[in-house]
Order: C-alpha cells, then sequence, then structure tokens
DNA sequence: GCACAGGTAGATT
DNA sequence: AATCTACCTGTG
C-alpha cells in the first residue's frame, strides 16, 4: 500500500522576503506559531483553511500545495501570513543595534527573521494553550484540538477549531486534548466571545492599548499572552511579551536584576522603540540558541 | 519520585 | 501593592 500522493510539485515563491536558512526556521518555527512541523526537508504548515509546504533552498524559498486547493488565493495567504508588506529589514535597522551589542549580536545571527501576521482568533487560541509548556508541548495540544475539534483540510488534516466549536464542545472535551488546567480559560474565553459577535474583530482594530486591555479581559489572557496575541496575530510590533526567557535576559544580559514587570515593559519601549516587539524576537531566538547569555 | 515548563488568577501577607 | 500558590500534564 502506497500513501496516495496529496501535494503537487515544487515551485519557486517568487514573492518571497529574504531569508537565511536560519531566519526562515525561527520565522516559522521559532515560538510565534504552533502549526509547522519539519517533514524531511521541507516544513508543513496551517492557518485559516490554509496548508503548505515551505521549503529553502539556495536563498529561495519554495512551496508546494495539496492538490485540490486554490493556489491564487494560498499566495495571497502567504504574502499576509508573512507579513510582505512590512519592511522587516528597515525596521531591523532601525532598532538600536548600533549602541547594543547583545541585540547586534541577536541581529547579525538571524538576519531576515519575520513577525508572523496570523489570524487573531488562532493567536490567541494557541497562546491560550501555552502556559507553562515548551514548544513541542503546545505544538501537541494544538494537533490534539485540531483533530478532535477542527475541520477538515485539502490533505486529509485538520484545521484549528473556531470559537464557537470550542463553545460547543465543553471543557471535559478540552480536557481530553491534553490541556489540563488551560481548559477552564479557553471554554470561559469560547463562551465570552459567543455571547460578543464581532468582539474580537473590533479588538483587531482598537489602537493598540485598548485591544491590549481588551484581551485581558478574556478568562486565562494576562499581559503576556495579550502582547503574544497582539504581537503575532495582528502585527502590534510595540507589543513585547515578557516571557520566562526574555525576563531572565532583560535582568541577566541587560543587568536590570529587581525590576519588576512594569518596570521591564517601560524599560523594553523605552530602549527598543516602536517596534519593541521585534526586538524581543530576535533576542528570544538568539538566547534560544545560545547566541546571547539567557 | 520530583522538579520544571512562552502564565494567570485568586489568596495571603 | 507586592509576594505566594494552586492549577494539569508531559518530560527529564
Amino acid at each position: 500500500m502506497v500513501t496516495p500522493k496529496k501535494f503537487g510539485s515544487w515551485k519557486p515563491w517568487e514573492e518571497a522576503p529574504e531569508f537565511t536558512q536560519e531566519s526562515f526556521v525561527e520565522t516559522i518555527n521559532g515560538g510565534q506559531a504552533f502549526r509547522w512541523k519539519q517533514v524531511a526537508e521541507f516544513y508543513e504548515g496551517r492557518w485559516s483553511s490554509n496548508v503548505v509546504r515551505l521549503r529553502y533552498n539556495n536563498g529561495m524559498i519554495e512551496y508546494s500545495l495539496p492538490f485540490g486547493s486554490d493556489q491564487v488565493n494560498t499566495l495571497k495567504g502567504l504574502r499576509s501570513y508573512f507579513a510582505c508588506d512590512t519592511n522587516f529589514s528597515d525596521i531591523a535597522d532601525s532598532l538600536p543595534w548600533r549602541s547594543d551589542p547583545i541585540l547586534a549580536t541577536a541581529i547579525k545571527n538571524f538576519t531576515g527573521l519575520r513577525i508572523l501576521r496570523q489570524p487573531l482568533a488562532e493567536t490567541l487560541l494557541c497562546f491560550l494553550c501555552s502556559s507553562t509548556k515548551q514548544i513541542p508541548q503546545i505544538k501537541a495540544i494544538c494537533e490534539a484540538l485540531a483533530l478532535d475539534l477542527g475541520n477538515p483540510l485539502e490533505d486529509g488534516s485538520y484545521t484549528l477549531p473556531d470559537w464557537g466549536s470550542i463553545a460547543n464542545a465543553g471543557e471535559q472535551r478540552l480536557r481530553s486534548a491534553k490541556l489540563g488546567y488551560r481548559a477552564k480559560y479557553i471554554y470561559k474565553t469560547a463562551l465570552f466571545l459567543a455571547e460578543r459577535p464581532g468582539w474580537l474583530e473590533g479588538t483587531e482594530a482598537a489602537p493598540t492599548q485598548e485591544a491590549r486591555a481588551r484581551l485581558m479581559e478574556l478568562p486565562g489572557v494576562g499581559r503576556k499572552i495579550a502582547d503574544c496575541t497582539l504581537l503575532f496575530g495582528a502585527g502590534r510590533l510595540e507589543a513585547f511579551p515578557i516571557d520566562t526567557w526574555v525576563g531572565k535576559i532583560l535582568t541577566r544580559a541587560y543587568q536590570l536584576e529587581g525590576l519588576k514587570q512594569t518596570q521591564l515593559q517601560n524599560f523594553a519601549r523605552i530602549h527598543f522603540g516602536t517596534a519593541a516587539g521585534y526586538a524581543q524576537q530576535y533576542l528570544f531566538a538568539a538566547a534560544r540558541a545560545g547566541y546571547i547569555p539567557s
């Protein structure tokens, strides 16, 4: 029995942003998104109703789509997902790397790193799954949610569930997806959203501070998850999530021992500026790879 | 067996 | 207002 071939031939993604091998892998597989998996030499990813295989080949990105998918629409989705209308090279140059050797090291090692522009509703769901979990576990939870409650895709895999499906499923059903205590937060958030049609869309359209305050009304969403949702799911590059990694980088590498979360937030805003969240992603990547101390 | 992990909310100083 | 602690579960 041979597995049926479900994906078409590889084609160059002509409009792809410039990546290095490292920045390409880090962008899709470095903790911004949780639905990419490496298969042989390529990466297979899902968002909304898109399924895409991407591979890095001598400075070019090539793609392969499942049979039956709409190529024009998927390419449009890729442009949005990778925020191709944003010039990250210019933004990186605007960061204070000239006076900040730690940031300079991080940028140098991940040149071309991008902040993804994922669907807000999915980003919120994934980061509600993320608390005190490592990236492989978060991926496993998201996959379990998709298998149990998502909708089928062209290749036989599944989308993440929408919030309505989660509200209908109930908390116990979520618990079976290895969610643990996060199940209650996710279920209560689903109920909150079910009672408020358009609430997420309104949040996405609001100025960042207001959007953050609204997200933090949701059960289980504190400052960190709100900022991840804004940064990776709404293109708000000023959002600066402080997780355990970034907290350690700031306190140790930047010698800010003793500062509270809000003080670290102020430091980040003042030192890194309007694209602080982009700086955060460079620091996060470089710390995990061991290029800078944490 | 036990500490620890991309946090948050509620209780207790 | 600052500092514990419980909350689930997989991994080392």
